[in-house]
DNA sequence: ATAATTGT
DNA sequence: ACAATTAT
């Protein structure tokens, strides 16, 4: 559960615009508030992980 | 134990 | 400040 499905345009800690899916995604907000989504990615080409946002429809 | 992720 | 998550 709360695992990536679908790949998200992602902007990599060293700049690079790629299509990632993220090894987990879940929703961050406080109580009483609309917050945001947030995936757990891998960058590729160096091995670094990263939390980016998600489109606020993105499956969780 | 902390950083980092967004928007209210 | 607050929310969840987890690699570091």
């Amino acid at each position: 559960m709360s695992s990536g499905k679908r790949a998200v345009k992602v902007k990599t800690p060293n700049g690079k615009e790629m299509e990632l899916v993220p090894e987990k995604a879940w929703a961050l907000a406080p109580k009483g508030r609309k917050g945001v989504k947030i995936g757990l990615f891998k960058d590729p080409e160096t091995g670094k992980y990263f939390r980016h946002k998600l489109p606020d429809d993105y499956p969780i």
